[in-house]
DNA sequence: TTTTATCTAACTAAAATTAGTGAGGGAAAA
DNA sequence: TTTTCCCTCACTAATTTTAGTTAGATAAAA
């Protein structure tokens, strides 16, 4: 045998990072190398480990992992990445796919598929959970009927800005209130509530609120 | 030693199910004796196998965590409960205590800690982790003297009527909608409306809205 | 380069909410 | 019986929200 696949796990859930160790100790041919709760620094690390394989999750702090992505392409590094997100939006895929990501699993695969996926890549070549290559299929052939309404897909359509507006109203600001918190006009305010509204597909702001809280989407400080 | 501490799984996602049983795996004492992707059919489950503690995410398909501590109490049931989520909002852990869990860690905690917890509340003890813990305090100590009214109180003085339109209004039924609901007067509406206002001493029925899913006052059909 | 996404903003018009006041009827309690 | 509470409804007036359309600016991506 050859030497070991040299892996980085990257997950803000350290009880997952400690989980998928537990899973990869089964396995004689792998060796994790490293683990971060972040995405800080993280290009560095995977570097100077000469890591093989990268497990990362999209959301974390300091630094998501689109942009992890990123910065792997603009310094050239060559190794291989595996997303393991809890969303399996279309468009999220899409773009770590072009971004160069070797893998994409969602988080309701089992540990067995990490293992897969890691093997799988390290050989060089691409691995997606199959509930990953339907969404892509789907996507690619405009089977867009098949998709009845996919929550997590709203949820990452919504905008940043669209989040802190939804964020106010839910906190019970006006419309008004908000355009002087943000220093924008009411009817830029309304424009966003109407597009949140159509996103969500809500008949009023109540459900807008009923959204937002049932998906702790917002922090309520009041 | 005496016999084992029987463990049951519950979250949507498998990776983290197949870590956290590899994990547990290196502990003698723990026997993971089932597991669960959903909320359904999971005190059944928990019962049948009879398990000592309870592992669950808040977010899960089917039926959520809140709904299976519901269902618990109504059943009498004694097993312990761990919830295991990804938030750590103040509301939400408020709630699951008074529902009856033993302990509540964020994602963020280290494997080692679900261990114990798990060897805890096995005891009879309840487990927190430490940002839960904070998070708990700071509620406890800043927010007092946020109420100056007692929430019992308005609770208390408002009529089944008032709820009755209180519900209607928290399932995005407009005014007029209730109105042909109950065959009265949109001004009859928005009186109790207002008089729902000035009781919870809110600005808009968003404020209504967020009062009644925060106490939990109706249920939510949509 | 062209397209796309996002944020911004204005416009009109209809509909709904908010706010305050007053008041009649019924049922229950003091 | 008188009082109190609750449900009911009306009226006015101001304010806000909803709905649909259009469009400029900018930055990123194809």
């Amino acid at each position: 045998m050859e030497n070991k696949i040299r892996i980085h796990l990257a997950d803000d859930h350290q009880v997952l990072i400690d989980g998928i160790l537990a899973v990869l100790k089964t396995n004689p041919n792998f060796e994790v190398v490293g683990f971060s709760l972040n995405g800080e620094n993280l290009v560095d690390k995977v570097a100077k480990d000469n890591s093989d394989v990268l497990v990362m999750d999209i959301n974390m702090p300091e630094k998501d992992g689109i942009q992890v992505l990123r910065e792997f392409n603009e310094k050239g590094f060559t190794c291989r990445v595996i997303i393991l997100s809890s969303y399996d939006d279309v468009k999220l895929i899409k773009e770590v796919i072009k971004l160069g990501a070797s893998g994409y699993l969602t988080k309701q695969c089992a540990g067995e598929n990490i293992i897969d996926a890691i093997s799988t890549v390290a050989q060089g070549n691409q691995y997606f959970s199959s509930s990953v290559k339907d969404k892509i299929f789907n996507a690619l052939t405009g089977n867009t009927q098949n998709q009845p309404y996919d929550v997590n897909e709203v949820i990452a359509s919504i905008t940043s800005r669209e989040l802190e507006i939804l964020s106010l109203i839910t906190n019970e600001k006006s419309g008004k209130e908000i355009s002087e918190i943000l220093f924008i006009s009411t009817n830029t305010v309304e424009t966003h509530r109407k597009n949140l509204m159509k996103k969500i597909n809500v008949k009023s702001s109540i459900g807008l609120v009923l959204f937002a809280t049932k998906h702790n989407l917002i922090e309520i400080t009041t």
